[in-house]
DNA sequence: AATCAATGTAATAACTTTCGTTATAACGAT
DNA sequence: ATCGTTATAACGAAAGTTATTACATTGATT
């Protein structure tokens, strides 16, 4: 199984928010037309973050921004706030592992641990990033991409790169 | 969303045939009778780890064993044989990201070099488990829970286990 | 060659989770 | 009071997981 795209919603929000938050409010409706999922799944990640503390939405007048600075948040604190995990264990277990075998009955003893360990891995790398870079990255890309129409010239110089005619 | 338990019975299965094996036929019904989950579930598995190679499993007289030796097996490849992810991409992506929007049509290019990090980070770590780590496990465990019963004397005077009664 | 225990695999269904949609109440500024 | 918006419930469609039944096939044994 994968990890649902709430995560990478919730990050395309962050993103969105850094970008367009200065020039418009960040409605559910506005950050639907940009993600292209309905504004009902839009407002209940929303919420989601809101109740983990990472951001402000306002009731009534709308739009939501950061609760925190951005290099505050990591990605591990948007993936927990939006991925109702079960005890928040990555991995599921077998249920009825049989307590009359000697394997069953130590099953969880012997895995328990390991499972962690590789579930500790993934989340100390997600706790790495934040939504600053998130912040830098996306603008390093539109930066890059405006530069490519309007000053083609520059980046030919720069990287060769090859345009069509 | 939590990785399928198809992962955690693979791992019960390699368990069970490191403790079992030498006494008993490794069938997908002895396998279900521990892990008490459907046989056809178990053969199923069998099938996918067969297929990665980790694993024989002879037909008609029945019974699996291992492919190679317990220390080139590690998790990931346990992982990777029964966990049938899309691309073998741990997250999932929102589908339709708007690509008339800066934000919506770089968010690909983003986020996929983070998110292959963080996917990295927990594969990394499951490949420093092997079957062999497996085997010394649950080896140890069941030894140290028929010291407890049979020579409890042992136990209380190395570890101070307190025993009701 | 017939038997038998076992695997391989298809088909179906129950169950769970995700995601989409509609509906409605509550909010807060104007 | 109105209007745009959020909050949330309810329902359903779609996808994935797990359980179960069924049956063809295999290969050793007799």
């Amino acid at each position: 199984m994968q990890i649902s795209s709430r995560f990478t919603i919730a990050l395309h929000i962050f993103a969105a928010m850094d970008v367009f938050g200065k020039d418009y409010k960040i409605t559910s409706d506005f950050l639907a037309g940009s993600i292209q999922v309905n504004s009902v799944i839009i407002r209940n990640i929303l919420s989601q973050l809101r109740n983990a503390g990472l951001i402000k939405v306002s009731r009534g007048t709308g739009g939501a921004e950061l609760a925190k600075a951005p290099e505050e948040i990591t990605f591990y604190d948007i993936y927990a706030a939006v991925e109702s995990v079960e005890d928040g264990k990555l991995f599921r277990f077998h249920k009825n592992p049989n307590p009359d075998c000697p394997v069953g009955r130590n099953i969880h003893l012997l895995l328990d641990d390991m499972l962690d360990d590789i579930q500790d891995a993934m989340e100390k790398e997600m706790k790495r990033y934040t939504v600053a870079d998130l912040n830098g990255g996306i603008e390093d890309l539109i930066g890059a991409e405006t530069s490519e129409n309007q000053i083609g010239v520059e980046a030919e110089n720069q990287a060769g790169t090859e345009t069509e005619a």
